[in-house]
DNA sequence: CAAAGTTCCTGCGAGC
DNA sequence: TGCTCGCAGGAACTTT
């Protein structure tokens, strides 16, 4: 469930359930996802408290008190579910087990990809559930953060001062797609597949054009870029503001509704009608590096 | 058959 | 000519 809106969403959840406590027990139910976990990760986490939650691009940061920062991606399929004490306590007594995942149904599936549990000290658990494994989890030691090899060649973060210079600069003299290079974490972070296509479908701009016809000899952003600018924000905005008008006690269902509650103008709309006002043609679907791409022939150009 | 993401590998062209 | 570098495109990871 992950792009920049989702991840918001699920960093907001998560906030609120986890910030001012503390971990009183971590368990690890297999050794790795997409890389392994680092070396001794439960005890080195154990008894210190959430000071706060970040998100830097699709990463969530979790701030403890002695100055490390657990980092999580989620992936393709990561979602976190929290149970407050109540409710561990309810499936303590019906499931029964201590070391073993007692929450089953309630995290998506059965338990066979609940793979972190995070026991707080007022008896409330967070649980990580991902079944394709493609997230990651790590650890970060204290002020260690801007020389991790996964955050350092991160781009702009779009709700900061972002905008069509910097992205004219970045696309200036590629010939790579401009829709694979909205993809491209490097030069923009947190859009995904869905939210390029939309953005794009919105700004009347074809996936498939070169991203340098998108800025001028001067090197100044064309009119579609500044629009383009507009629109990925305005997309991603809307998107957090859908996943965060809903419940807060379970990140999943946060994060799922805020892509499947809402319905796309461009994406999964292969061979239905453009809803642009009298252009009359119909959605098409292609694929650029291995990603399907759903577009409107006639008014992107 | 496809899927919301990221990294790594290969092949190609440019430039020294 | 031969080598290196960077870019572009594709495969890989995995389960439902």
């Amino acid at each position: 469930m992950p792009e920049l809106p989702e991840v918001e969403t699920v960093r907001r959840g998560l906030e609120q359930a986890m910030v001012g406590r503390s971990l009183k027990k971590v368990i690890l139910r297999r050794e790795n996802l997409r890389f392994p976990f680092p070396e001794g990760f439960c005890s080195r986490v154990e008894g210190l408290q959430i000071d706060s939650i970040r998100r830097r691009a699709k990463y969530l940061l979790i701030d403890l008190s002695d100055g490390k920062v657990i980092l999580s991606h989620l992936g393709m399929s990561g979602r976190y579910t929290l149970f407050d004490a109540q409710k561990v306590k309810q499936y303590a007594m019906t499931q029964g087990g201590d070391e073993t995942s007692r929450f089953g149904l309630a995290t998506g599936f059965d338990g066979r990809h609940d793979h972190v549990e995070f026991r707080f000290d007022d008896g409330s658990i967070a649980v990580y559930t991902d079944p394709r494994r493609f997230g990651i989890m790590d650890l970060i030691e204290g002020g260690e953060e801007s020389i991790h090899p996964l955050l350092e060649s991160l781009g702009p973060e779009p709700f900061g001062n972002w905008n069509a210079k910097q992205l004219a600069q970045r696309l200036e003299k590629k010939t790579t797609s401009i829709k694979v290079a909205l993809l491209d974490q490097r030069i923009v972070v947190g859009v995904g597949n869905i939210y390029a296509c939309e953005a794009l479908y919105r700004s009347g701009i074809h996936p498939q054009r070169e991203s340098r016809t998108l800025v001028r000899k001067d090197g100044k952003p064309t009119k579609k870029l500044d629009v383009l600018v507009e629109n990925v924000v305005q997309v991603l905005e809307q998107a957090v503001e859908v996943g965060g008008s809903s419940l807060n006690d379970f990140a999943d269902v946060n994060g799922t509704l805020g892509y499947f509650g809402h319905h796309f103008q461009a994406y999964d709309r292969e061979d239905q009608p453009c809803l642009k006002a009298d252009c009359g043609g119909t959605i098409e679907r292609i694929t650029q590096s291995g990603r399907s791409t759903f577009l409107c022939p006639r008014c992107q150009r």
